[in-house]
DNA sequence: TGACATCTTCTACATGTGTAGTAGTATTGC
DNA sequence: GCAATACTACTACACATGTAGAAGATGTCA
């Protein structure tokens, strides 16, 4: 499942909260982009159409919640960048992040965190 | 600048080593893709159009090599994905790398090597 | 010097993506 | 009960993307 620019916009507010209708998509759109009610309601008949969202109706009203979470979208585009862009490695991708992206202290403690916990649970593979 | 799914691919080939010729850089994808040869062509053309790589011309036939950076497209596209899913933020992408993506112990091991340094040099912002 | 291979440029076409209008149908406030 | 409002389904259209053929130009080997 790969979003395109657009598909992040509509699922991004509909991750934050859901069920929503296509009237509260686009409220809570309304200040990133500029987009007629119409088009925001194409996406999401697109989006039930690749099974991102699942579309029910409540009287003649559509009410759509997401079937493919935030963290699987993440995953998958993640994924798909190693592939492409890292030879499908995510260490390298890791790598490059940590070198090139001026992390701040904060974060990298973070990370420190994240990666000492992951090693006391015994690194797999 | 941002590169498509076909686009990776010729780049990758063309970053392999430069300058190259269209056929070579058909000999060097011919395992994994399927293109006809002049397939590949367009996709070079339209990679010169839009600035990626440089079209010379020796006789008739042309060579490329890259104006984007391998790293450089590595960059864009990281920040393309972590504004697009990761609200902006390489800190949450990171983590969320570092938890989810079973990274073996000697990637840990590097990672935690990389952000050493990086602290050493103080670091910055 | 001609046949064959190779390259280039142009053109094409299906499908995907971004964006939205129109017309019809349902809901609601008076 | 009707006018105004909101919602849906359908249609449209331009531009991007993936993919490649046709025709013409050029190089090459016998």
């Amino acid at each position: 499942m790969k979003l395109t620019d657009a598909e992040w916009q509509i699922m991004n507010a509909l991750w934050e909260k859901w069920p929503a209708t296509t009237r509260q998509v686009a409220d809570r759109l309304g200040d990133d982009v500029n987009w007629a009610y119409t088009t925001i309601k194409t996406m999401l008949t697109r989006l039930a159409d690749k099974k991102a969202v699942k579309e029910a109706k409540k009287g003649n009203v559509a009410i759509y919640e997401p079937i493919l979470t935030r963290a699987g979208a993440q995953r998958n585009a993640l994924k798909s960048l190693a592939n492409q862009a890292f030879d499908g490695a995510f260490g390298p991708l890791m790598h490059f992040l940590v070198e090139d992206q001026k992390l701040t202290s904060r974060q990298k403690e973070e990370i420190l965190e994240v990666l000492k916990e992951g090693k006391q649970k015994g690194a797999k593979q």
